[in-house]
RNA sequence: AGCCUGGUGGUGUAAUGGUAGCACAGAGGUUUUUGGUACCUUUAGUUGGGGUUCGAAUCCCUACCGGGCUGCCA
């Protein structure tokens, strides 16, 4: 695992924080985080954030994070979404050991502290509506209204908050309300709902409850039991934490230290659990996974490393203000993993056939090419050369701009690993189309040299006509078009700036034919095209289908544009 | 409107009263059997206005601009 480079003089806001605890011998000094999701979606990069951070500051400071899934609410939460987030932050590279709990293993002892409230005067049953209890919250400029029901007794309390366990009444028809105030600034503490009642089978306890809490009192609760010293959270929860005091104080249990820090977003992307559900169930990509999806599971399939995303993590900080990280800078960690790791291969998406004419018909020999330059342990593999080759298209030009080092008639080019070709002749079809080049080599020039020295600066990828093999490739670019995709036209919806051609799919490369052999999901790189993994789609069928996980930077297209 | 929060190059993020730094992006260059990589150089910033101070991104006042909050979601 990568170490985080945390210089003494560059620790963020929290870790500064935790420091400070540490050093001041609060909680023992001791340091125990958790990421608590909620397994009613799969994770995505933003959550990554969060695991990075929690996880990151547990191991920095010799202190232990655990994972534990908030299902107070069993309506939408999933052992599916369970199992998904437990396999997506291994992947990730983090490991909870035997911590990994659920807010629901503390439903005895919530429900306990619930009745203790009661008892203290602290917690009354309410009956009013869903509808009544929004008209006495009161707004944001006007103070809310005790509700009718607040000056209940003890014993009446105790009485209904029990009959409300034991399912004698339907959802909604009455909850627990924290006693607090109603004319509170903050609406959080106007008298709060803290159990609710749900006629629904939950993932863990079955049948067994027909009341949950509510997320207010159970997360704090939570990190309470677990001795949790720093509760991370992202800022649309900092209008609870007065609440998470509330309940950690008047319960008189250990208390948490609540941080909040500003959320990922990520420009040309949706970072919504909301929004990438909408994505999947209205088929603007082919599910959680799809590779253009900011999921786990999609960065996953697409080639992402874990590396690469904890780097990313660890790049874009952390702070309160909000923020809007541009792509290009998860690209370069991507990029910057790949170029050390990833192994090469050779390959063309855009076949042009070449005859090389002074080379033996029958010939075939092999060459050796480099599996990575960065790495060389990584050693060589041989690669089969003969007569008949293919290039790629674009590496050709029949009219040349003047800084053009690729292939045109008489211009001498290197084809990687192999030798110095020569293009004598283009022949066309009916249409004028290029459809083969006829060209001449250097048999002195084998493995890319010559004793003379003569200096060639193009340099080419190739295939062996008779060994390469076919495949589909997906080309994936940006899922919108625009940076900030929820800036749309009135009435309109994020939606709207999809970008069409976030897939597009190729169905004419070759690549060399050691790529059969690549492992699904691990990122290679074809030579001067980018970086690819294998695709789970082509692997109950022989068809071979590749993913672009990122192109490669392309300083001769940009300086074109 | 009230409360809470936050404003540092294009984008992020440091500097907590003492040289505004780093990364990505941009520009230029060196090297190169990937127009990749690596390396070098470089453009560009403290929201405005007052104040305190020898000295302010930092402290105070004020204006302006973002974000959040009116679920029995988390």
């Amino acid at each position: 695992m990568s170490e985080p480079e945390q210089t003494e003089q560059h620790l963020d806001f929290i870790r500064t924080r935790v420091k400070e605890d540490q050093e001041s011998g609060k909680n023992d000094s001791r340091v125990h985080t958790r990421f608590p999701p909620e397994p009613n979606g799969y994770l995505h990069l933003g959550h990554a954030k969060s695991i990075c951070l929690n996880f990151g500051i547990a191991q920095e400071f010799g202190g232990l994070c655990n994972l534990r899934l908030d299902d107070t609410n069993p309506v939408a939460e999933k052992t599916e979404y369970a199992e998904a987030i437990q396999s997506d932050v291994r992947w990730l590279g983090f490991d909870w050991e035997d911590r990994f709990f659920h807010a629901s293993d503390y439903f005895d002892q919530l429900h306990a502290w619930a009745v203790q409230l009661i008892k203290h005067g602290k917690a009354f049953v309410c009956d009013l509506t869903f509808e009544e209890m929004r008209k006495h919250r009161g707004t944001l400029v006007e103070p809310g209204t005790n509700s009718p029901y607040r000056e209940r007794s003890v014993e009446e309390n105790l009485e209904l908050f029990e009959r409300m366990k034991l399912g004698e009444f339907s959802d909604g028809a009455k909850t627990l309300r924290a006693k607090i105030d109603m004319t509170s600034p903050n609406l959080n503490m106007r008298d709060p709902v803290i159990y609710r009642i749900i006629h629904q089978e939950h993932p863990k306890t079955d049948n067994k409850w027909k009341i949950y809490p509510s997320y207010d009192f159970a997360h704090g609760q939570s990190d309470s039991l677990e001795g949790i010293t720093h509760s991370i959270c992202t800022l649309e929860f900092e209008h609870h934490r007065p609440l998470y005091d509330w309940f950690c104080e008047n319960l008189g249990i250990h208390h948490p230290q609540q941080i909040e820090f500003a959320r990922l977003n990520l420009n040309y992307t949706v970072m919504s659990k909301r929004k990438m559900l909408r994505l999947v169930q209205e088929g603007h990509v082919n599910g959680w996974d799809d590779p253009r999806m900011p999921t786990l599971q999609g960065m996953r399939r697409r080639g992402y490393t874990p590396k690469s995303i904890r780097d990313f993590c660890e790049k874009v900080g952390v702070a309160k203000r909000d923020n809007v990280i541009e792509v290009e800078l998860l690209e370069h960690c991507l990029r910057h993993d790949l170029n050390l790791c990833a192994p090469r291969r050779l390959g063309v998406l855009d076949p042009l056939k070449v005859t090389i004419s002074n080379y033996p018909d029958d010939q075939v020999e092999t060459v050796n090419a480099v599996n990575n330059p960065e790495d060389s342990d990584a050693g060589t593999r041989p690669v089969s050369f003969s007569k008949h080759l293919y290039v790629d298209r674009n590496d050709f030009m029949e009219d040349p701009p003047k800084k053009y080092f690729r292939m045109s008639i008489g211009k001498e080019v290197r084809l990687k690993y192999a030798f110095y070709i020569t293009c004598t002749e283009i022949v066309k079809d009916e249409e004028g189309k290029i459809i083969e080049l006829i060209c001449e080599y250097d048999p002195e020039s084998r493995g890319g040299d010559t004793a003379d020295g003569r200096k060639v600066r193009g340099t080419i990828q190739w295939v062996d006509a008779s060994t390469a093999k076919a495949c589909e490739i997906r080309l994936y670019d940006r899922l919108f078009k625009t940076p900030d995709p929820d800036k749309v036209e009135e009435d309109g919806d994020f939606t709207d700036n999809l970008n069409s051609e976030s897939l597009q799919t190729v169905d004419t490369a070759l690549v060399e034919a050691s790529v059969l052999s690549m492992e699904t999901g691990k990122p290679f790189q074809l030579e001067r095209v980018g970086y690819f993994c294998v695709d789970p789609d082509g692997a109950d069928s022989d068809k071979l289908v590749l993913n672009r996980t990122v192109a490669m930077r392309d300083s001769w297209a940009k300086a074109n544009k």
